[in-house]
DNA sequence: TAGCTATATATGTATATACATTTAACGACG
DNA sequence: CGTCGTTAAATGTATATACATATATAGCTA
């Protein structure tokens, strides 16, 4: 029965307050000190709260002029990979896919363990093909934890892709990517339409909202059809 | 000449310890209580510089069990597969390399292309096999415009990848990843010991510095040895 | 023997307080 | 009119302390 611990609530009102756009990118969010007054907790308490939302790029601090809510949404590598139907649209293709499978069910054994959760928990999982002017170009194996996202299977994903409907819904505080190559297994090589030989990336992606993972894919492309690319501005070395 | 924060101090006493392998993967670093007796300070002072160091993904921590250090991957944001040797030693594996080849060439048509600069323009190329305890991980060829790099050649590349002696003669400003999965060259087959059915993972890099391209490399993985790992933190709402 | 119960240990949260540092703004002075 | 110094406001660092929570272990009990 234990509630949630203060600087929690406070996260909740500072992330609500952004939300609805009560405080807006750029502006000046209240001082520790009154926001330890209106909630009646030491300065401390507060300065643990906006820590952590400093810490997920959601406000910045000045000493001596104050909190703000971030305006620049940090430019991440593997971006790209974030959006797919974007990506095709934006080389002026026609982006198109295909839903091999949509359920609930119970996380196995492997799945649980990726996710961190106990075995049976329930999970959404989506098979789908993503199309670049009619080629499949990525397969995606999504697990999301039912609890996370609900109404997700009520989606339609023909025009907006899974992920799109994620970020809707819980704003996503990091993500992680694992790429490996391999050799595609039988249903990839039936779905992606290519034989055992062609090498495939594999991108094993993981995405956690507020702390909470939340969704656990894998973005297999062919070799032949598709490329990541990243940019990254490094500071100094 | 105010001196660096304490909590910043045991921070580098941490990270010291981490980078001698004092406190290997995995192993359990001395609690909070002890640490903070050693330096003097508060416990929370303590805390501070463990929370940073969990946040950076070096430590993990249980409640009630301790502190540990994170066995997993190098989190390479791209950038950071620049140090493979580092993150071969921070794995507690022996990092060693073999210099295939090594000498000023002009810049073929293709490789002109790459770096756009005049094909004929003087490079330096040097080709090396990494090695994880021994076994091959990585085969790297690359070119480096040669006026921006003097004493390239000169270098004992047993100990520092070119990459260190690059990013220390000039600051990298900017470097691009392309990666995709391909089947490896003959050559390849050969210097990293697969088969030519292994899918490998191939990094295109190409660095910048000052607004000049200075580097071009091709990073050769075989997919059943090596993983890229990267974690972002995302802005987003 | 299986299970329950202290107990010790280590981290997690919270408070009240103090002083340091950074920045903007105001005002006095040349 | 511009410059310098003071002051106020806000965040940054640090301490001492208290209690909460999570985990493993040892010992007791049925």
């Amino acid at each position: 029965m234990s509630s949630k611990p203060r600087y929690q609530q406070i996260k909740s009102f500072i992330l609500d307050g952004i939300k609805q756009q009560t405080y807006r990118p750029g502006s000046k969010i209240p001082t520790e000190t009154e926001l330890a007054q209106q909630f009646e907790v030491s300065r401390m308490t507060v300065n643990k709260a906006i820590r952590d939302l400093v810490q997920d790029n959601l406000l910045v601090r000045y000493p001596g002029l104050g909190t703000f809510v971030s305006d620049t949404k940090a430019e991440s590598p593997l971006a790209d990979i974030k959006n797919i139907a974007d990506e095709v649209r934006q080389r002026g293709h026609q982006y198109s896919n295909r839903l091999v499978s949509l359920k609930e069910t119970a996380a196995s054994e492997t799945v649980a363990m990726q996710m961190g959760v106990p075995m049976g928990t329930p999970v959404y999982r989506s098979v789908i093909v993503h199309q670049e002017n009619g080629l499949p170009i990525q397969l995606e194996n999504r697990y999301v934890i039912a609890s996370a996202v609900p109404g997700y299977l009520e989606q339609d994903f023909a025009e907006h892709t899974p992920n799109e409907y994620l970020v809707k819904m819980c704003p996503i505080s990091s993500i992680e990517h694992i790429v490996e190559a391999v050799l595609p297994s039988d249903k990839a090589q039936e779905l992606l339409d290519i034989d055992a030989n062609t090498p495939c990336i594999q991108v094993n992606r993981r995405t956690w909202s507020d702390g909470r993972l939340i969704s656990f894919a894998t973005l297999t492309h062919p070799g032949t059809r598709y490329k990541l690319r990243s940019i990254t501005k490094v500071g100094s070395i």
